[in-house]
DNA sequence: TTATAATAAGAGAACGGTTTCAAAAAGGAA
DNA sequence: TTCCTTTTTGAAACCGTTCTCTTATTATAA
């Protein structure tokens, strides 16, 4: 119908080159109050909004942040995807959503798309590429920030993340406390910083205990719910290994060896302790009430997106690295107990 | 370090101009096979991306969906999202994610950024604005599709949705024929569509069956968890009121309202019946075993994404109405029971 | 009043592509 | 070979901004 109306139009209108518009909208004070007002006036009327292609086309700025995770579905992710939009908004910022669904190759493909898409930055959730794959993709210059995971070369990058080892060393304990000593790792996917770390931290416990650290205690998959489940009959079912106290890596999985307990008839927490890590919202609920290891996702996202709008707005900060290690929390509801004498 | 590659130097390299780059990556059967190999070649070696502004400002394509849902937070969008997701990334095609927590002038600044963003094409989950808003918005000829909420002149836009008043009235179909009688009804945000229609379809129920509707019966809030578990507590004290079975607009609702059995010792589904409307993976899980009416979000999503896309690249079908609606489907689990004898 | 500095505005060149139109090259028929 | 058609290419305009120079204007000091 009727046709965009450019600059030029406005310039033509108010009687003035189509340089002193782009001033009045970008350094207002150097063009004289008089013309700026006239300016500003005709472009009310004629409800101009400058086409922000051709902007970003000089500018070399989009502002668009691209997020990457491994899936949205995951209540975790979407608490941090939440807090990110919320401060980009912030800055007028809008961000493009990507789930890898975990598969690396995935994951280095959506990278690359948005380093090709030119955003101003990007923030890398749990991610699974290796170094040579980031190094590659660091090339291209692209401000990035690790969000809850830890890549391979720590010093070089930004992230902000929890202490996992710390968190998964606080989870042990806390059963050993309560008098456990058959204690199973519930673990996601192996080769993932995550997983390796809240393992780490779980042996560095039993180490410190004087208690043996035995592989018929550890149980592997990947992060989901289902996983929990599959993984939770067979610790249930595990005969002599069978433990009296669960740590899981995640509260999802959790959440799902809650649900095979359930089928397998086991009572929680008088047969069996579970303690969690995330504290989705869901784990607060009173229908879980899981004791779990809080990563104050909120503060995780939003800081990743306050880290990366810096380093997008001020291209000196371009090079110095922030790197921010939350200490996890541990939260006790009702899914722990103290062990039966035998 | 090293400056951009531009199409420039691709010509330049091959011995070509730039308007047989351009073809070659846009058209290329309207070049000779020999010149499209030589510049195929050096775009390969130089590792040639065209810029994506440069190239949209022309093309005036962004290749990006802007998709706008209440909050992320909320399993139902998460789902659907991802699929939206899915589609568009099958397209090459990012989407922008906008939250606006059900506030309706957020929500009209949200889409008003986005076509100033230029954007595609807009999904609109979930959304308040009014018609007037709407019809304003949609002079700017930006595809829209409405996704899971029905517009005011819903003759005029696209849509997908399911059949909410069917939704609601097989819900309660289903309960009464277990037999209650004394049925509530726990809705979300008052003006809503989804809350208005799902309550049409309880009321229809209820009086095709002979049974009055009674305002002590219903209930209203938000759609979330916390709103369900608040208006449940008053349910379950209603004394002379209180119903033997609840239809709950939306599954985080019903399972508020089970969190407020659980902490008021009242027993599902044997002193109290539930059922909820969305079917959000966790309503299936072995703790919760909801019942309810599904959604099938993900398709709800997908087919909005694929509609959405259609009208993008098919410019001539933008004035071609698509409008589904999906037949909501009854899922029985265990939170409803048939009610035992007075 | 005049010289000088400071401020305001404009012309036009980027930015990096696509697209139109015309010219050149190649192919085919007589 | 010559003429006509078709295919392949290139030159230049255009998309809508920002930004760098210059030039014109105004303010300030001598």
């Amino acid at each position: 119908m009727d046709k965009e109306v450019t600059i030029n139009d406005i310039a033509r209108e108010a009687g003035v080159s189509k340089a002193t518009v782009s001033r009045v909208l970008n350094n207002p004070e150097k063009v004289a109050k008089k013309t700026r007002e006239k300016v500003l006036k005709v472009i009310q009327e004629k409800n101009y909004r400058p086409n922000p292609m051709a902007r970003s086309l000089t500018t070399r700025k989009t502002g668009v942040i691209g997020v990457v995770v491994s899936d949205i579905t995951n209540p975790f992710y979407a608490v941090m995807v939440r807090s990110i939009e919320e401060v980009c908004r912030s800055y007028q910022y809008h961000i493009f959503l990507c789930n890898t669904d975990g598969r690396e190759e995935e994951e280095e493909l959506y990278v690359k798309s948005l380093i090709e898409k030119k955003v101003d930055g990007i923030i890398l959730g749990a991610t699974r590429m290796n170094d040579q794959e980031i190094q590659n993709l660091a090339k291209a210059q692209t401000p990035m920030v690790f969000v809850s995971r830890l890549p391979e070369n720590r010093e070089q990058y930004d992230y902000v993340i929890v202490d996992s080892v710390l968190g998964g060393y606080l989870a042990t304990k806390y059963l050993l406390s309560l008098g456990h000593t058959k204690i199973a790792y519930l673990g996601g996917h192996w080769p993932t910083s995550s997983n390796l770390e809240r393992l780490e931290g779980y042996k560095r416990a039993l180490e410190e205990a004087g208690i043996e650290v035995r592989d018929e205690y550890i149980y592997c998959g990947e992060f989901r719910m289902e996983n929990g489940y599959r993984e939770g009959i067979k610790i249930l079912r595990a005969g002599k290994y069978r433990p009296t106290a669960v740590f899981s890596a995640n509260d999802a999985m959790a959440i799902g060896l809650l649900e095979a307990c359930n089928e397998e008839g086991v009572r929680v927490p008088e047969e069996l302790s579970i303690i969690g890590f995330d504290d989705i919202p869901l784990s607060a609920s009173r229908l879980i009430q899981l004791t779990t290891v809080s990563q104050s996702t909120a503060e995780l996202g939003s800081l990743s997106g306050k880290i990366i709008m810096d380093k997008v707005l001020n291209p000196r900060k371009k090079d110095v690295r922030q790197q921010i290690v939350f200490p996890p929390k541990l939260v006790i509801r009702g899914t722990c107990a103290r062990i039966k004498e035998e």
